[in-house]
DNA sequence: CGGACGCTTGAGATCCCTCAAATGTCGTGG
DNA sequence: CCACGACATTTGAGGGATCTCAAGCGTCCG
């Protein structure tokens, strides 16, 4: 019975940073049992709101939002996720949110049922699921604050300052687009483009017309504009 | 060994509703060992944003408000918690939120780390914190699209159905003043008391002129305000 | 009676949105 | 290599929703 880890964990590139990494060998074993890979493309959908939410995933690579939506269409990305983040919602019967593709994304996909199986027999994997909810739920309510109190200009430079330290560094390269950065912070892409070209003319970034490459130039005035 | 279920537990308000209704009761004991009844008084703060995070609770009765506030002090409260509901980060050094009473609270008070002993030992308890943590998430998450994307209205009247809800009737007792809704709802005061005025004379809802006593009277237009 | 507090109302300013058009970029096909 | 269309972004003009500042009410309590 020494069934040995599968080729697609052993080279995984999110072993270390993903749920996984709770798992020694063997436990990994277990759960690489009911995983498979699947590649969404850019603008795929994962899960659907109000579908029955059959899946869980951990991302292997690529970027996927968590979009909600009013009836009449107004849209809100309520969370971006990246490499090693995972993606669904154990011991719940539906979502009222979608989860979406930014770029092709690879997924290493359980079904939600059997996801709840060996969450059943691993605490560990179960504690570090508690730990990283809890991380996204503080999250998700600074983000609250942003986006019921900040002004346009405070949430950009916030969001600014976010990837930079994500990235690590002062030259960075935003995974959205202008767009999708509006979905983001409640804005419309018009408010985004002309406060970023305000903020390129009072010398605070640098960021060529219509680029996703920005610097930041001045991070002490940026800190401050995020309130 | 047969240590009794202490009174406070045996009486306990929330014993079914709050987390502890995931314990039997031998279990119960060994979590009651490390809690402590404590009452706070209305304005009170429970746990301050940038403290260390010392410790967890149960509400049995009263309301919190979980607050966030950018640097210059504009505040937005990011949760609200009542009877049954769970105060506390587990596994966290700390947090940018602070948790204050809406009125007078009483708590069930643990030391963090004795909760998270507890945890490590009650695979149930466990489970139900993610359950609620997860849960939390999705609220949070919702309430990024109210507050990025719904009117001042549509606002308001989402928040009126679901306290209707909650409450189960049209006839509502708002447990919040216009001041901590206006906080809720990332709008000012003046804007939250302007809007119920003019529900009032578009007969969506009636509320005599600075009271917390409200009656839906036209549910329907309501749920269409909310987008 | 007077003051504190919470709520309402008013006037004006401001920020951001809406609608519209121009500009730029990129990939495809001629 | 250039022309073209699709698409994302920028820019402009104007309007509207919400905020700010200020004053007026009503109630509760000392």
């Amino acid at each position: 019975m020494d069934e040995p880890l599968p080729v697609r964990c052993q080279d995984c590139l999110v072993r270390d940073t993903a749920l996984c990494a709770s798992l020694c060998d063997a436990e990994l074993v277990a759960l690489s049992r009911i995983g498979r890979r699947k590649t969404i493309p850019a603008g795929g959908v994962v899960t659907w709101a109000g579908d029955d939410n059959a899946l869980c995933a951990n991302i292997v690579t690529g970027a996927l939002k968590v979009q909600a939506a009013t009836a009449e269409g107004r849209e809100q990305t309520v969370g971006l996720l990246f490499a090693g983040d995972f993606v669904g919602n154990p011991f719940t019967e539906t979502s009222a949110l979608t989860t979406e593709a930014l770029t092709e994304t690879d997924l290493c996909i359980f079904s939600r049922v059997a996801f709840e199986r060996v969450l059943d027999k691993r605490p560990r994997l179960e504690r570090a699921l508690l730990e990283r909810t809890m991380r996204s739920l503080e999250e998700a309510r600074q983000r609250q604050l942003t986006l019921g109190r900040k002004s346009a200009k405070g949430k950009i430079a916030g969001f600014l300052l976010d990837i930079a330290e994500a990235q690590g560094g002062s030259e960075i390269e935003l995974p959205i687009a202008r767009g999708e950065m509006a979905d983001y912070l409640g804005l419309t892409i018009e408010t985004v483009s002309r406060q970023m070209t305000e903020m390129r003319e009072e010398g605070l970034i640098d960021a060529p017309r219509g680029s996703r490459r920005v610097t930041l130039l001045d991070r002490e005035t940026l800190r401050a504009l995020d309130e």
